[in-house]
DNA sequence: CGAGAGCTTGAGTTATGTCAATTCGTGTGG
DNA sequence: CCACACGAATTGACATAACTCAAGCTCTCG
């Protein structure tokens, strides 16, 4: 069975264990190109095994917004599982690498295996909670502690995956960022230098440095 | 059967037909009471049938966000299909009556009725997409902008109930609006005035009543 | 080495928040 | 039934966080 070599190079997260045996095949994904577009009909999940990706939304009128940042061990494509359209578009922010998961699949499977539609269903409810939280930073939390939010989050994350998580390369552009936290990039760009004159973190470009863990959670969770 | 007393009210969206068939019990929530709360495990879903529903998310510290206005129809609970706890909790805005779908009993019919894992699927990523959509009112939206995106999502869930698209009573308060929209009350207020102003809408505390359909929508798509 | 994209920083503007006073509406108890 | 009281909404004056525009800097990559 070819499907454990798809399983994110990082820890694997338990949730995708199951989905192991679904996988048909694989994709690569260069830079800059699109998994899917936002209009596509398309019944599958991915499931992201190296690289990163970003969702958005894309409006007519020609605004953007990010809805996600997914890395290794994600699963992209939950918001797809509706007959018509994808709402949003997919597309890799470095070479990257996906397996597919087709619905059928999962259905097939599931007749056997009862608890592989609990998985679904518990990923599909962490995307909503997910997308909730990104609510609460948007709609109650001032700049500084959206990006405090973003980077403990992120900080996370990567650690979960075997990485270091004081210590990283942000894949996304100050643009991204800002989109994504519903600011602009020249703010983002001044909150990063603050943090980093304030002692919260080190930043060069896009290579972070958490300093203060304490502080940073603070910011987030105290003021109000 | 009684499943059928439970289909909403007003036209029955077409998602719930087949939740129909699992509906055990009814249950009546009073204005402020809770439905769920959040931490509960709760393994059902619930079918709003009559009334209105919020549900927010209680961050430690005291801050609250509203997530989601649920009207007649409307099915609530998605986020909390994980083993832990419920994100969120439900309060009612006014006397409602929900059903309760039970997920194991989900689980026993789909083994029968395959179809209805799709519904559960195609129900979760819709709750994603209306998620994606808030997100992008509060990312990249004005304040006017998202208060016409607001009544204009109203206004057309109510006209799919059965009711007028152009007439209708919001069971929320300012300050609710406001919470949901990353907005203070008066933000709120002030946009409802001027709104009124402009002969956009007539309003008078929760009664609206739209005057400019097409205005509005220009104000939500237009503007770069 | 040069060009372009990404990032930083400054100065000035503006949308939205804050604080506060007033009105409106509704429900309650005398 | 009236009057009072309380929560909700409106409106104004003022403060400020975040945006816009603009210039200059710094990587990266061809």
């Amino acid at each position: 069975m070819m499907g454990h070599v798809c399983l994110p190079v990082g820890m694997p997260a338990q949730e995708v264990e199951q989905l192991d045996m679904l996988v048909k095949e694989r994709i690569r994904v260069e830079k800059g190109d699109s998994l899917y577009r936002h209009g596509e009909k398309l019944n599958a999940l991915f499931a992201l095994r190296l690289g990163s990706i970003k969702t958005q939304l894309e409006e007519q009128g020609g605004q953007v917004q990010i809805t996600g940042f997914f890395l290794p061990g994600d699963i992209i494509g939950l918001d797809g599982m509706i007959e018509g359209a994808h709402s949003s578009t997919a597309v890799a922010m470095e070479d990257s690498e996906v397996c597919v998961v087709r619905l059928d699949e999962i259905d097939e499977i599931s007749r056997y295996v009862p608890t592989l539609q609990h998985q679904i269903r518990r990923l599909m409810s962490k995307e909503i909670g997910r997308s909730h939280q990104v609510l609460l930073a948007l709609g109650s939390m001032r700049s500084e502690q959206r990006l405090a939010a973003f980077l403990l989050n992120l900080s996370q994350r990567l650690s979960a995956l075997g990485y270091s998580s004081t210590d990283f390369i942000m894949r996304m552009s100050r643009e991204e960022i800002g989109n994504y936290l519903g600011l602009t990039l020249e703010t983002v760009s001044r909150l990063f230098s603050r943090f980093a004159r304030e002692g919260l973190i080190r930043v060069s470009q896009r290579e972070v440095r958490i300093l203060d863990l304490v502080a940073l959670n603070e910011l987030v969770g105290k003021p109000c």
